[in-house]
DNA sequence: TGACTTTTCAAATGAACGTTTCAATTATGT
DNA sequence: ACATAATTGAAACGTTCATTTGAAAAGTCA
């Protein structure tokens, strides 16, 4: 209790939950064993138990923590300048996204472990969606909104979202494959920049053909 | 031995097979257990030793037995009539690619092992992609090369191959998420109907956007 | 039917892991 | 310095699981 409000950036359980973190992010929580954990943090394989009461226990407040730590980190995810060309919007979203995800160096854990929780759900969904999605959605639809420069049809939005963030997920989720079709031992910043590049391009003509679609063929229903 | 060439369509190591494969397919190989494949397949815990060696050698086998299954199966996938529209062949690959993933009903447990490894590879990455990938590349990129009336960039070809498998396995990787935010308990015919008319004219538009982006920027490059 | 092989079955084995325990050590407050 | 509480450490415990074992049952062939 006395630990929880005072957050000691090097104590034991600090340690604990990164290496917690990075630990989960990897392998997924089944595969996760707290002696990794503890090896990680360089701590006793008690220590989890002593401070969390259970890997599980451990495991929320490793998601409690990121969602905390990366709550503002998330902000220039989701924001942009008013009145900026909403391609421009998308574009940086998209570059973003993907170097949460893919960029080697940055130990971007948090993004990791809800991408894997979207893929196979251990805890509350429903906290994960309203923390992660739904901004990554508002923030979308905003900018086909704007793209489309009126209000676009509720199904159109979550097509949206979910073409996006699916391919964006994909580079992740599926990096083994990607790079080795791609040649490449692991992502380095120009190819980021170039899936970057492409997603966006492909997405933007996406967008524009469903807005395309959207109109007629709904108003041809009605 | 014997078994081995002389497949009796219901001995204990068929119905193996099958179990392991949709328990392989809905759990992944770590968190399925040799006592819910013996179950499943009415057989005693024991029997998947004796037939298979071990749990490893089961699913190599249900690897080999799924692909040979499915591989005729997949023709219909990779396959289009010719001079077909390839606007048309696109959209029909996108609706049976989904339908593999996400139909309910139909016991498809081998495209989810594939997905699964995909994601998370656990044995010879490059003889999956050799046998699910490239086929679906190909025909990607024959679709993509008609549409463009001539020869496209490779790079480009493995964008489109990414960004319409990434979209398709998110449906299936994501569902929860996907079925939570629409509101559903269950993919149903409508819905993977509506998702796979979205999905195709999202990616003829990204197909489109990008082949306009190729010319100009690489020849302006060169 | 009777030897022989193949298959099934329940129980045993051993390894991996989460958790508990309790003694040793360190920090804290007086 | 002392007492008390917090933390660390190593070993032990209980469970789950893959795998092994050996005996029972079923099948095969003369």
């Amino acid at each position: 209790m006395t630990r929880r409000n005072d957050p000691e950036p090097d104590s034991t359980r600090q340690r604990l939950l990164e290496a917690a973190g990075e630990t989960f992010a990897d392998h997924g929580f089944a595969a996760s064993t707290i002696q990794m954990i503890s090896q990680r943090a360089g701590a006793n394989i008690a220590s989890v138990n002593y401070y969390f009461g259970s890997k599980e226990k451990l495991y929320h407040e490793v998601l409690t923590f990121g969602r905390r730590v990366s709550g503002e980190a998330d902000q220039p995810l989701v924001t942009a300048p008013v009145g900026e060309n909403p391609r421009v919007t998308l574009r940086r979203f998209i570059r973003r996204y993907l170097d949460c995800l893919l960029s080697p160096d940055r130990p971007e854990w948090y993004n990791k472990l809800v991408a894997r929780e979207i893929a196979e759900p251990s805890v509350a969904l429903d906290e994960l969606i309203e923390i992660k999605i739904q901004p990554i959605r508002q923030h979308l639809a905003s900018i086909v909104t704007d793209m489309h420069g009126g209000h676009v049809d509720a199904k159109m939005l979550q097509q949206v979202m979910e073409s996006v963030v699916g391919q964006c997920l994909f580079y992740y989720r599926c990096r083994h494959v990607v790079l080795r079709l791609r040649g490449l031992a692991q992502y380095d910043e120009a190819t980021i920049d170039e899936i970057a590049e492409n997603l966006s391009a492909f997405s933007i003509g996406g967008i524009t053909a469903l807005l395309q679609l959207d109109l007629p063929t709904l108003r041809a229903k009605n």
